[in-house]
This record gives C-alpha cells, structure tokens and sequence, in this order.
DNA sequence: CCTACGTTTCAGAAATTTCTGAAATCACTG
DNA sequence: CAGTGATTTCAGAAATTTCTGAAACGTAGG
C-alpha cells in the first residue's frame, strides 16, 4: 500500500511524536496509520505502508493492544489480524487518559502510601510533603473517576460550559465560603 | 550530604518513573530531591546526594529550569545558585500540566491545522478523521484554559464535589436536552 | 499428522539517549 | 584586570531502547 501525501505527513508527525507520547516511532505511527484508515489493516499492510520489519510492526501492535488502543477483527474467509481504531474519539481519549494515569500516576500513588506506612523516619518536612503529595494525587484521581463515570454528552456539555464554569461552582451548595479573590 | 532512607527511596522512585514521565532518570532524582528538601539546593550537594556528575547535575537543572519547575535562589554573601520547587503544590500541577500540553498536545494541533490548509487531498476519510481529531482537540484545550483561569479554591471545590457533579451540569442552563441515558 | 500460512519471539545490530570529564565560559573580588 | 570559584558546554563513552531477520511457534485444512 502506498500512503496519499497527506497520510504520510500524518503518520510521520505521530512518528515523532510518540517519543514525546512515552511510545516509539513505529508505535506511533502504526497508530496513525490505524487512525486515518477507514478499514481495518492486517499486520502485512502496515509493514509495507511503513516501510519497517514484520516482526516490528508485530511488537507495536502488541504494545498498543496493551495500551487498549486498538480493536482487532477478524473479516470472513481470511485468518489473518485485522487492526482499527474505535469510531469514537472519546472512547480513544477515555482509554488513553486512563492507560497514562494507570502507568504514570497509580505506581507513584502506592509507592507514597507504602512510604508513608514504614512509619516516621524523622524528617518531618519530607514526610509533610509526601503526605500533601498524596492526599492531591488522591483527590485528583477520585475527581478523575467521576468524570469517567460522565456520559459524554454531559462530559461535552462540561467542557463547552466555557466562562460560566466559575459560576455554577459557586452556585453548588457549598462546603467552601463565598470566593472573591482571585488565584 | 547523605540522604535519609525515606528520601533516599523516594528519589530513586522519581528516577525511575522519570521514563514514563518523558523525563531521564537523573532529572527525576533532582526534582524528588528538591521536593522534599526544606532548604534550597545548589549544585555541588545535588550532586553529592545523587552521585552522579556535577556537569549532568547542571543539565538536569538546566532541563528543570525549562520545565519551569524550579525556582532559582540565591543567599546573601554566597554566590552559587541554589534551588526549590514552589511550596504550593498546585502551583506545580499547573506548571506540570501547562507545560505537557505546549510539548505533547500544542505541536500537534498545529500539525493538524496545517494539514488541513493543505486543501483537499482526495482522502476523504483521513481528512474527515483529521478534522474530527482536531475539533476535539480545540474543545479539550479550550476547556483548560477555562480551567486555568480558576482560582485555586475553585478548582478544589470543583474536584471536591463528587457524584454532585452530573447534576449541576444538567442544571447548567442548557445547549443541550436534557439527558436521560448512561455512556 | 503433514502442509501452508500467519504470528510471535529473540538475540544481536543499529540508533538514540544519557552521562561523564575536561575544557571553556562567566562573573565576582580584590 | 588578574585570579578564583562557579557554571556550562561538548565530544566521546556508556547505557538504554528500538529495530531487524531468522527461527520457533501455532493452527486450520487437507
């Protein structure tokens, strides 16, 4: 398969950015190449689209199904694996959002807590620090949990709020006194 | 300086999730370090602490810097550069999310716009893709830069509501009918 | 239970990133 | 404006990550 201009300008962009992203190039650009692709590709297509190993594409493919980033199926008639992207680009940016808290924030999250049980260890403003680290990366991941719970049409609904967002806080019946100031 | 067993540990976590973070090892141990110290750093004791070379010392710091997560300091009668992370720890969150977003996110959405200034490639299903991608993007960006603008007691009070959060944006006055179904 | 087709594994090669020590640069002080 | 102490730069070394080709593995059909 030979790529449009315009496809190949995509998949090189994701290309570089994967190192950014925590993922490789191939990775990245085997998920564009998903991405942009309205039917489904096997493991051969992407190989000669991208110009990299079989054995690579067959690495990358396993990582972003570990990532749960992409839905294999299977056509009638042929065994081969067949790879997309969801329709949905909420799904894809629920689960991404998901996989980086899962890799970048809960293993940090126990590592604290575990810190925090072996007890005092006599140097009160390390252990102040943890203790405030982890009490913000809890309430963070507690809010993060009822925003996965949202529909997205309300998580839409949210987000398109724009500047009355400060409003309708103030508005919910409130633990926290009136706010005047400003940050 | 020789580091307590719980500093120790929790610098050695910072450099090891410093991959996952898009940051090296020794940059993670630097900022951990800085984090739970009470008093600001120069260079010769981070040094010491990490045991690693005083001249990748000074490009973790230089790294640090760009990031914007340390604060430079400098004490009377001593002329080498000490450094801190800012007391606050959602000051920092908003640096760290800030400055993600200009590397992992800003990039790409300028990519996208681009590609679509291309005009008409004869793909319509990439362009359709492209276009989504970008849209979603805008409202996601646009969204934080409301959520930026928050005072800090606002934004707590926002993650602090917990399951009250779907009612309030249903009553939100409304661009949108009311909603009735899950996901 | 072969055969043909497809996928995965894996050891080494290639590429990239990180780290170091030495030299260069900078800037304050006397 | 020389001397000293601090910091930065940079080329090469070391470590790590990515990529490849060959071999191993798995499985459906004959």
């Amino acid at each position: 398969m030979t790529l449009t201009p315009l496809q190949q300008e995509f998949v090189l962009h994701f290309g570089e950015m994967g190192s950014r992203w925590g993922i490789n190039r191939t990775v990245g650009q085997i998920y564009a190449l998903l991405f942009i692709s309205s039917e489904p590709l096997n493991a051969e297509i992407i190989t000669d689209a991208l110009g990299v190993s079989r054995s690579n594409v067959s690495m990358g493919l396993k990582e972003l199904q570990s990532w749960n980033l992409v839905r294999l199926k299977h056509l009638p008639g042929d065994r081969r694996d067949y790879f997309t992207t969801p329709d949905d680009l909420w799904e894809i940016v629920r689960t991404l959002v998901a996989e980086r808290k899962k890799r970048e924030i809960d293993p940090t999250l126990t590592k604290l807590r575990a810190l925090e049980l072996q007890g005092p260890a006599g140097d009160d403003y390390a252990e102040a620090r943890i203790a405030e680290l982890r009490e913000m990366i809890e309430m963070m991941t507690s809010f993060y949990a009822e925003m996965e719970k949202l529909e997205t049409e309300r998580l839409v609904k949210l987000m398109t709020l724009g500047g009355r967002i400060a409003g309708l806080i103030d508005k919910a019946g409130g633990i926290f006194p009136a706010l005047t100031k400003r940050n």
